[in-house]
RNA sequence: GUGAUUGUAGCUCAGUUGGUUAGAGCGCCUGAUUGUGGUUCAGGAAGUCGCGGGUUCGAGUCCCGUCUUUCACCCCA
């Protein structure tokens, strides 16, 4: 093991090969997906001015006040990276004018929290995500769930479940928190030590406590949608009707809590049981971000690759069934056989043949073992016999034929 | 940020109450007569025992610090 003076930061870490193939799977897919929802991609800076993180995720958020990678550059500029991709894409949009207020765009890029690891938890993780700006619409938001969808079923991932909620408009925020502490007020004496600091500071945090006995007073009291307007109830409605026309089946939990401030009306979030604490492998909602001079409403979610990477293994879709197999290998008995296939391989690349050789004059027995192990289907054996009669042994590995074939031939058939 | 937990060859791990040159399996390399892989057999290379201090005649083994791993809280993807 190398010594950890050099090694990536906590929470960081590479990512290679074979596993990077699960990675571009994923990817792959996503793009193929994207384009037929008419979603076009947008790669934004990692790092941004802070206030862009402050004014569109909250100031108060922990996201914010605790867990950014925040900093002066050299020139005094309070800068931080990015904790997640909506701030940023909002940021792009806002200065588009007109153009930005109607757009479709998706990510896919590293996020940044420092925050400690676990299970599903990386300092630097990776996000695919969209935006759909746009004025509130329920079959914007139920379509955004829709896409989601898919790319979860091209992915191969079985298991996960969408819990949906709604945050109501923004008219309703005040009149939901009245509610909630008015009615948990007559059993503050039975609530958790957290729970009593958080009907002051966050009561929607009190929704989700996990505490058994808080858990039972929240079942007994209204949920925070009941306190809201009609208006916003029958937004979410028409969202839950959308997507149950489409056959996509979500689940109404009030309990869900989405953090950032950004949120209004409809919220959703995907959990998967092969996850440990952290069993949610994206969330969504929709958002109204104010970085111009108005705000910007719109539509949007973030899958955790790592999340899902994790729920796809417990699925049995695993890295190694995307690992590249194939392709041809050139072995060399012999300086100039050595020579003559440096050509070889050249000509068979340019033809965009996936092909490997060994870069040296290596025993036939140690270059067929690597091409085994290379997974290549047919071997090029060259030596002095070949080179001489301008010819080559094709060897196919599975069947263990082989046969001799003029170079051309070789060429053409490859 | 809090609380636990881990760190020995490329990988997975053994290393007994601190005591000679730190082991295994897998992998890797070489060979088993002429130019043929996946099996088998034989041999071989490979470790500043995370790092820095301390205790001791002696530390992979004990103590402290630090970094890292894993997990939970908090919060999020």
């Amino acid at each position: 093991m190398a010594s950890n003076e050099f090694q990536p930061l906590q929470g960081m870490s590479d990512i290679r090969a074979p596993e990077i193939y699960i990675w571009r799977m994923i990817e792959e897919k996503a793009r193929t997906i994207f384009a037929c929802y008419g979603y076009e991609e947008l790669r934004t800076p990692s790092l941004e001015k802070l206030s862009v993180f402050k004014r569109s995720i909250g100031d108060t958020t922990d996201v914010v006040q605790k867990e950014m990678y925040a900093f002066e550059d050299r020139g005094g500029r309070e800068l931080a990276l990015r904790p997640e991709g909506t701030a940023g894409t909002i940021r792009h949009l806002a200065g588009r004018g007109e153009e930005g207020l109607n757009a479709r765009v998706f990510y896919i890029a590293p996020m940044f929290r420092c925050e400690r690891p676990q299970a599903g938890r990386k300092r630097q993780f990776h996000q695919v995500g969209v935006e759909a700006t746009g004025e509130p619409n329920p079959l914007a938001d139920a379509e955004c769930i829709a896409l989601q969808q898919h790319l979860l079923d091209a992915w191969g991932l079985t298991g996960s479940k969408i819990q949906i909620s709604t945050r109501g408009a923004m008219d309703d925020r005040q009149p939901v928190v009245d509610g909630l502490r008015k009615a948990l007020q007559p059993h503050l004496a039975e609530l958790c030590e957290d729970c009593q600091r958080r009907i002051a500071e966050n009561v929607l945090r009190v929704i989700d406590c996990k505490n058994e006995k808080c858990a039972e007073i929240v079942r007994r009291i209204p949920s925070a949608i009941e306190f809201m307007s009609a208006d916003s109830r029958a937004y979410l409605d028409q969202v839950i009707n959308a997507l149950k026309n489409m056959g996509i089946e979500v689940e109404l939990n009030p309990q869900l809590v989405r953090g950032l401030d950004y949120y209004v009306h409809t919220v959703w979030e995907i959990t998967h049981d092969a996850l440990g604490a952290q069993n949610a492998i994206a969330g969504g909602g929709r958002y109204e971000i104010a970085l111009g001079k108005k705000g910007i409403p719109g539509v949007g979610f973030a899958m955790g690759m790592e999340r899902v990477i994790t729920s796809l293994e417990a699925c049995g879709i695993t890295a190694d069934q995307f690992v590249p197999r194939g392709g041809i290998w050139l072995v060399s008995l012999g300086e100039e056989a050595l020579a003559e296939n440096m050509k070889l391989a050249r000509e068979l690349r340019a033809k965009g043949i996936h092909c490997g050789m060994e870069l040296a004059a290596k025993s036939m027995k140690a270059q067929m073992r690597k091409a085994d192990r290379s997974g290549a289907e047919k071997v090029i054996i060259r030596g002095e016999n070949e080179i001489s009669k301008g010819t080559a042994m094709v060897k196919n590995m599975a069947e263990g034929s082989q046969e001799e074939l003029k170079l051309e031939d070789v060429l053409r058939t490859t």
